[in-house]
DNA sequence: GAAATCATACTTTTT
DNA sequence: GTATGATTTC
């Protein structure tokens, strides 16, 4: 166990610093979650109460990890703190308050494909049956539904008009503009008749809480602290939320890493920490001493980062005992990366490294399937972080649903989803039957009445779903287990007779049912689930026996924070790492060289980067505004005076910059009128 | 109006 | 390869 006066003087200043706001731009491997907890327990000793401490991190795991090990260095409870991501926080917020902007706390959380799919039900609505006479005219297709959720997100989260975002992001939906802002106003009418929230609604209305006069008074004085994790992946939205909980007199604490900032995509923008000591008058203290990668790892990952522009200049450093130079891996092809990725896993194995202390790294999830059937043939364990949809597959996702109907029986879309399991009713009748159950004012004692036109046998059918959400609902909002359990002997049959490999499926509503026992309470299990969802294999299927070795696969994403002793990045092809998606556009590429320094940094002892020199399929190029065949490398030759087993040449590095701002108004009325104003 | 079949754009990262 | 929507069939 350390003390404070373990710490590095740097570590120290900011663990301790007193005078107002602070900013630890902390770089990869530089203590940073140590240097939070000593800041924790710092604060905790000198007489911060807990609970006026909120911490908001980028994962529920992150907050918990942080309070249990300062509770371990203080010897103190910390137990009544505030913690958790922004969104999570928002909810308990709203639960609890929302009431004051007309709210009730009955609300349900629609996920990004919950908006997606409510978004399609709007528009489907909207188009009337006119559009039938051009026979001749192919109708064009549309912007899929999951793309009108993120036109959505992205203008809310950065407060920029419709116009603009469709311009910039998605200029091939830009002659849709009509339909998709009437879908958009649909939308939201939709959403605040049925009390249903989706992820941004939750950081809009937190916002809203601080323009009702009296109860911003009473939040702005309920934290002493505010730490933010990670400050480099946040939006503009949640820097407004952080300076309305700041403005009582709460002192903040952001701790990031500018070159570390991997979320774009989510609206977030390096702007915010860049702006931080501008915007708050912070102080910043620099974390500049890597204590986890050996000397020449470092050089590796700081070559990577020099060529970057637009960042905070930093030179990372290491006095650990050196390990060997980084490797970059040429392969023949896909089946020869895998190979050699094994034999470097298992080699490293013998030398008495645990599999549970190497991971390999990817881009995107399904850059390891591959690999993944290597690894079976060969008998190596592992498990797979991100990129798992447990929470949308649909027999999941149908059991969602129909807790959603217990919690809150206005939930269109829950409606419209589970009562298509019955048989014989497809969207039309489920639209009908749906609209007539909301015009009530009980939902789900008029569901006999909104279904009286169908076929008796199919009457017989919708009582049968009535009467397990009045069971359901009979069973008290402490029961989740137990509503689990009633709910499927409703659900199984539909299950069984709708899906194939039933088994499965009906393993994944055990397992589904075991994690609504532990909660306990319906609703927050239900909220739970879609701001926390299950993130790797093991979370569902329990952890692996304890003395069973596995090795880790993960996205590079998923891997922020992470570390192990050695690292095998692989697909480092232009491609892959940069991903043909991130579409030639400068400001996208200099992400892509942060997403590949977030997974070289990850490695304590040692680095490969595997790069197969052919693909079987044909590559990709992506939209080529910079030239005819350049490709793009992050390996240049200084970098690969770092590196092993190496030779390239070398390509210009591109500069841009993005704008940005927002702003909130107050009331949920005021929120969707400010939203509205983005749909010009 | 529902289920089955067909055609064709699109294929990432996650709260 | 796959998922969505349009079209045809029942």
């Amino acid at each position: 166990m350390f003390d404070i006066a373990d710490l590095t003087k740097e570590q120290q200043t900011a663990a301790r610093h007193d005078a107002g706001h602070l900013l630890i731009v902390a770089g990869a491997g530089t203590g940073k979650t140590t240097t939070l907890t000593a800041r924790l327990t710092h604060l905790i000793r000198s007489g911060t109460p807990p609970e006026r401490i909120l911490m908001l991190t980028f994962s529920r795991r992150a907050a918990a990890e942080l309070l249990n090990r300062a509770e371990q260095m203080s010897g103190e409870s910390t137990a009544g703190a505030w913690g958790g991501t922004f969104h999570a926080v928002a909810n308990r917020m709203l639960r609890r308050h929302g009431r004051a902007i007309g709210l009730e706390p009955s609300f349900t959380v629609l996920d990004q494909t919950d908006t997606g799919d409510l978004l399609a039900l709007v528009r489907k609505d909207l188009e009337g049956p006119a559009d039938q006479d051009d026979a001749g005219a192919p109708s064009r297709r549309r912007a899929r539904k999951q793309t009108l959720a993120d036109i959505l997100s992205r203008c809310v989260n950065t407060g920029s008009p419709l116009s603009q975002v469709l311009r910039t992001n998605f200029p091939w939906c830009a002659d849709e503009k009509p339909e998709i802002r009437a879908a958009f106003e649909a939308y939201t009418a939709r959403k605040r008749q049925r009390q249903v929230l989706d992820f941004d609604d939750l950081l809009l209305f937190w916002g809203a809480l601080f323009k009702v006069p009296d109860l911003a008074m009473v939040l702005q004085a309920q934290f002493d602290h505010i730490l933010v994790d990670e400050y480099q992946d946040t939006n503009p939205l949640q820097a407004d939320l952080l300076e309305a909980l700041a403005a009582g007199g709460a002192k903040l604490t952001a701790v990031g890493d500018d070159a570390q900032a991997i979320y774009s995509f989510r609206a977030a923008t390096h702007r915010n920490i860049m702006e931080f000591p501008a915007r708050f008058g912070a102080d910043v203290v620099m974390l500049q001493r890597n204590h986890r990668s050996t000397p020449s790892l470092v050089a590796a990952t700081n070559a990577v980062i020099a060529e970057a522009s637009l960042r905070h200049p930093k030179q990372l450093w290491s006095s650990r005992q050196d390990r060997g130079r980084p490797s970059l891996v040429r392969c023949d092809d896909e089946a020869d990366q895998s190979r050699q990725v094994c034999d470097r896993l298992l080699h490293h194995h013998e030398q008495g490294t645990r599999l549970q202390e190497q991971a390999i790294l990817v881009r995107a999830a399904h850059h390891s399937s591959l690999l993944e059937m290597e690894l079976t043939a060969r008998k190596i364990p592992f498990i797979k972080y991100g990129g798992l949809k447990f929470l949308e597959a649909a027999h999941v996702k149908d059991m969602v649903c129909l807790l959603r109907l217990v919690e809150n029986p206005k939930d269109e879309l829950a409606w419209f989803r589970v009562l298509q399991l019955i048989d014989g009713l497809g969207p039309g009748a489920a639209r009908r039957i749906a609209s007539g159950v909301l015009a009530s004012g009980s939902p789900v004692e008029d569901l006999g009445v909104a279904s009286a036109w169908l076929p008796e046998d199919r009457q017989e059918s919708v009582a049968g779903l009535k009467k397990t959400l009045v069971e359901c609902a009979g069973l008290g909002p402490q029961a989740a287990g137990a509503a689990v359990e009633r709910a499927r002997l409703w659900l199984d049959p539909a299950v069984v007779a709708r899906y194939p490999n039933s088994g499965a499926r009906i393993a994944d509503l055990d397992q589904l049912g075991r994690l609504a026992a532990a909660a306990g309470n319906l609703r927050g299990f239900l909220a739970e689930l879609t701001l926390d969802p299950p993130s790797s294999t093991s979370d569902l299927a329990g952890p692996p026996h304890l003395d069973d070795d596995f090795v880790t696969i993960s996205t590079i994403h998923s891997a922020k924070g992470c570390e192990w002793d050695v690292v095998h990045v692989i697909h480092v092809t232009d491609g892959h790492i940069p991903s043909d998606l991130a579409t030639g556009d400068a400001e996208t590429i200099e992400e892509e060289r942060r997403l590949l320094y977030v997974a070289m940094t990850r490695a304590r002892n040692h680095l490969y980067a595997y790069s197969p020199l052919r693909y079987h399929y044909r590559p990709r190029g992506r939209d080529d505004s910079h030239g005819y065949g350049q490709l793009t490398r992050f390996f240049t030759p200084p970098v690969l005076e770092t590196m092993d087993n190496a030779h390239s040449r070398r390509l210009p590095d591109p500069d841009s910059c993005l704008p940005g701002g927002s702003n909130v108004a107050s009331g949920i009325e005021a929120v969707d009128r400010m939203v509205a104003a983005l749909w010009d």
